[in-house]
DNA sequence: AAGAAAAGCAACCGCTACGCC
DNA sequence: TGGCGTAGCGGTTGCTTTTCT
């Protein structure tokens, strides 16, 4: 018992909660509701500060909480929000029906944080601490000598087998590389048998861009479930291709891909990695959704936002909110336009644009 | 078995944003 | 426009439980 900061000079009790209190906080709010936290507990008849009772409410009282322990799926998706998010708890909680704030960053600090650093990620930037880096492998590999890998993601223990399938003979087939779940693509989950054709960076100091039409692209299916309840494996593909067609103005390249969401997609979100900045740069993000709906037919969006891409920096991420807006849909397609410049200028980035609509 | 250390987690604190007057 | 109250957020604290020695 004593002073509290937010409630004057009123005596409040402080600390655990007593299952007396949890039933007046109950009782209370579920009869009244809580209009204005700082009279709730006075009117509920207790001895704690309207901000404590807020708190209690909210994390452990409300009936729409989900009890018991994370499950795989809710522990993955945090992973994957928190890479693109950061320590943006409230934010990621949005995204785990009846969990709380407090709840996942506790989770978070208690348990995933020390899963990823077992696995050899930094729990911050999601990368690996370690200096074998994936993007490394690349920069064995001789410029215009592109590598393709084939990354599978049937792999359970949380680390996707990158296989090298590059007909150079300077890099033998099958080369297998362990790489954690969460350094590599993860445009769209659940995808199998992905193809990945990454960017090589050329050994030149000079360097300042793709001298030639570049690409990164990703094949995949994803497992949907439409509004009739049948279950179908559509293909996808994303791809970013980076062109340079203008030697005078070195510092341009334009990027597209698509991807692919659905509601069993949990993560709602787009991630490209592996874009390669060789400087910093502003970058235009356009997106197109289509979204079918089995009731209402076919709506489309577009938006557009922009991002600081730095050199160091080669992961861009994005979040779908169409998909929050349109829930009730099945299966949505995104169309994505990146438009990259060294900071100088921007090439116009609609003859990229493309019909991607599904078809059942 | 007992004490220490580590882990888990509920609750608190300080700060910020926002709306209202 | 500034002050005030409120809600919400993220970091931190400290108590309880579990594990280790």
């Amino acid at each position: 018992m004593g002073g509290h900061r937010c409630c004057g000079k009123q005596k409040v009790k402080r600390g655990l909660w007593s299952p007396e209190e949890d039933q007046k906080l109950t009782e209370h709010i579920t009869s009244y509701g809580h209009g204005s936290w700082s009279s709730v507990p006075k009117l509920a008849g207790l001895q704690r500060c309207g901000k404590s009772c807020r708190l209690r409410w909210i994390n452990y009282l409300r009936p729409e909480l989900k009890k018991g322990c994370f499950t795989p799926d809710e522990e993955q998706l945090i992973i994957d929000v928190h890479r693109i998010l950061g320590n943006r708890w409230a934010q990621i909680a949005k995204h785990l029906p009846g969990r709380t704030d407090n709840e996942v960053k506790n989770f978070w600090n208690s348990c995933l944080k020390k899963k990823l650093i077992s696995q050899g990620l930094d729990p911050v930037t999601h990368n690996l601490i370690s200096s074998h880096h994936h993007t490394k492998i690349n920069e064995k590999q001789p410029y215009n000598n592109v590598p393709v890998f084939s990354v599978d993601y049937n792999n359970n223990n949380n680390s996707h087998m990158i296989k090298n399938i590059s007909p150079s003979p300077s890099s033998p087939p099958h080369q297998h590389v362990h790489v954690p779940s969460t350094s590599t693509m993860n445009i769209a989950q659940p995808a199998a048998a992905l193809l990945v054709q990454k960017i090589t960076e050329p050994s030149t100091s000079e360097y300042q861009g793709p001298s030639i039409t570049s690409s990164l692209i990703v094949n995949g299916q994803i497992n949907c479930n439409d509004a009739m309840t049948t279950t179908a494996v559509r293909p996808y593909e994303s791809s970013i291709n980076i062109n340079n067609e203008s030697s005078c103005t070195p510092n341009i390249s334009t990027s597209s891909s698509s991807s692919s969401v659905n509601v069993n997609n949990p993560s709602k979100f787009g991630v490209l990695d592996d874009i390669y900045v060789w400087d910093d740069a502003t970058v235009e993000h356009q997106e197109t959704v289509a979204l079918r709906s089995n009731m209402e037919g076919v709506e489309q969006y577009s938006k557009t936002h922009n991002y600081e891409l730095h050199h160091d920096h080669e992961k861009l991420a994005w979040e779908m909110d169409p998909l929050d807006q349109y829930s009730s849909f099945d299966v949505g397609f995104a169309e994505s336009t990146f438009l990259s410049a060294g900071g100088v200028m921007c090439q116009d980035l609609s003859n990229s644009m493309a019909d991607l609509e599904w078809n059942y």
